[in-house]
RNA sequence: GGCCCCGUCGCCAAGUGGUAAGGCAGAGGUCUGCAAAACCUCCAUCACCAGUUCGAAUCUGGUCGGGGCCUCCA
């Protein structure tokens, strides 16, 4: 089955054919580096990470370029109120982005450009519009003229007359329609600025994104994505200057991710309910929240809240959990034919679903990457590993065993499409104790001290005092789970 | 006001013409001193109404409810 996309260009999912067979251009737009990076920057960004690893893992030769937008109004106000400088300012947020994503383990993309280092591409494009007739200069500012691109507000599906209707040309603009928007603003005493034929200025907001996307990916590629939020305007008029300026066809496929919300209601700057990606690790482990963000299709809105991220870390311990038990029975159970002659018909039943596990999966992500429904056949792995280790009785089949390791590799490997699975499980558990641990202010020694305490008493046969010490511990979250080998414990 | 999206089990969430994946929670069972974990079994007819169709959660029209974009925003 081919690979299948929406495409916000055509309102549709359409079957992927690159321009060149087997090679994908994709370009995401990054971020204005101002500020840190709320949730809604982690999916957007983590949902192209994921396109990226998909559409490698399908045999993909991908070229993944994203962004630094570097210069734009809202630094300089920052840099202004802040009392330094607009680059030293974009710098520190640079590095913060790069902290961030890393810490939500995403892959480095091929290219990571940046506006200021592409002044020369951006005011080559502004010429070759004025050239055309597509842009004019007014006052040492260049603004764009909608009207001459017969194509304007085919991605976003507006009416010009309507849009028109709501806007005004602000005092101090040279725009000849209120439509129009600024390629080159002329830069005012104490703000960055460039040398241009048009004078000392600096680039608009959209046109660094046509620069760099043309000159790293070519005058048309394959996918362009980033936030709903930025199909009008920066999409449009992304459209609008490079169409404008080649002639050609931009992006073949636009794919927009949906929204975070906070309480049913979209997350955002100015309504003031945004919860940074710093702020959310200190509660949640990283790969939690990727999970979390992947539980739901990309294009559909999130709701953000801490009864949701619960469920996630519930949901990803599950898959930890059983990664460590199948290492560890692995490692202890020498396979020996004697011991299974006859394959049950569950065994067997679990086998075919662990055959088809990676084409379930594959079925699921061409289907507009649909990772929801991808973890979901996920979870049926780790019941149907489950069941194999609950098999005593076949406990050194070595049929078992192989279909064990396989199903544990596999999870591993698909997992690492998503960009889940990828610690060590004990390492992970251990981890997420720790951190319970810290938050309800409890000590690992005490614990063991109280394990310790009732394993005399259950020798004993002193139940009473036993399941005291269970219940003590079960009130602060901590589990305990006795087994023939002893017993160990979790947090909830 | 214009354009667009959504409304699926208690909660989260897939499914866009052939009679509802998965997770969490819940009920019963196996295991256990009792539990927990794990496993097994059970648990929805898809906001409402009217159509199209042999057949609709899936298509059309309407109603109600929620949200987004139109200004910076992932």
């Amino acid at each position: 089955m081919p690979l299948r996309v929406y495409n916000t260009l055509t309102g549709r999912k359409e079957d992927f054919e690159p321009i060149q067979p087997g090679k994908v251009g994709m370009y995401v737009c990054g971020v204005t580096v101002y500020d840190y990076c709320h949730i809604g920057h982690a999916r957007a960004n983590i949902v192209f990470d994921v396109i990226y690893r998909y559409l490698r893992f399908a045999g993909y030769d991908v070229n993944y370029v994203r962004n630094y937008t570097d210069v734009d109004d809202k630094i300089i106000r920052r840099a202004q109120e802040r009392g330094v400088e607009s680059r030293k300012l974009a710098e520190e947020f640079i590095g913060a982005f790069d902290e961030d994503m890393a810490a939500l383990g995403l892959d480095i993309p091929t290219c990571q450009p940046r506006a200021t280092e592409h002044i020369g591409q951006i005011v080559d494009i502004i010429q070759n519009l004025i050239d055309r007739k597509m842009a004019y200069e007014a006052g040492g500012d260049v603004y764009y003229s909608v009207e001459k691109f017969p194509g304007y507000l085919k991605l976003s599906k507006r009416n010009m007359e309507e849009m028109r209707a709501g806007t005004r040309i602000a005092p101090g603009e040279g725009k000849i329609n209120p439509m129009d928007f600024a390629l080159w603003k002329a830069a005012k005493p104490g703000e960055p600025f460039w040398e241009s034929p048009w004078g000392k200025g600096r680039p608009g907001w959209h046109i660094e994104c046509s620069a760099m996307s043309m000159k790293y990916l070519g005058e048309s590629f394959d996918i362009h994505g980033g936030g709903k939020d930025l199909i009008f305007p920066h999409h449009e008029n992304e459209i609008a200057q490079s169409e404008g300026a080649t002639g050609k066809p931009f992006v073949k496929y636009w794919l927009h991710n949906g929204f975070v919300n906070v309480n049913q209601e979209k997350m955002s700057k100015s309504l003031g309910n945004f919860f940074t990606i710093r702020d959310i690790l200190k509660k949640y482990d990283p790969e939690i929240v990727r999970f979390f963000l992947l539980t739901a299709h990309y294009r559909s809105p999130i709701d953000f809240s801490d009864k949701n991220l619960e469920d996630a870390r519930t949901g990803l311990t599950r898959f930890y959990e059983t990664l460590k038990a199948a290492g560890e029975t692995l490692s202890n159970h020498v396979p020996d034919d004697t011991s299974c002659v006859t394959l049950t018909p569950e065994a067997r039943e679990i086998f075919d679903r662990i055959e088809v596990l990676e084409d379930r999966f594959s079925e699921a992500m061409d289907d507009d990457f649909n990772t929801a429904l991808a973890i979901g056949h996920l979870f049926e792995a780790v019941r149907g590993m489950n069941r194999i280790m609950g098999a005593e009785e076949y406990s050194e089949c070595p049929l078992l065993l192989a279909a064990l390791r396989d199903a544990r590799d596999k999870l591993v490997k698909l997992g690492g499409v998503l960009g889940l699975f990828g610690a060590d499980p004990t390492l992970w558990l251990e981890r997420k104790a720790s951190r319970g641990l810290q938050e309800k202010g409890l000590e690992k020694e005490r614990i063991e001290a109280l394990i310790e305490e009732r394993r005399t008493a259950r020798a004993n046969r002193d139940f009473a005092r036993a399941d005291a010490i269970r219940d003590e511990l079960a009130e602060k979250g901590v589990i305990l789970l006795d087994s023939k080998e002893g017993t160990t414990w979790r947090m909830k």
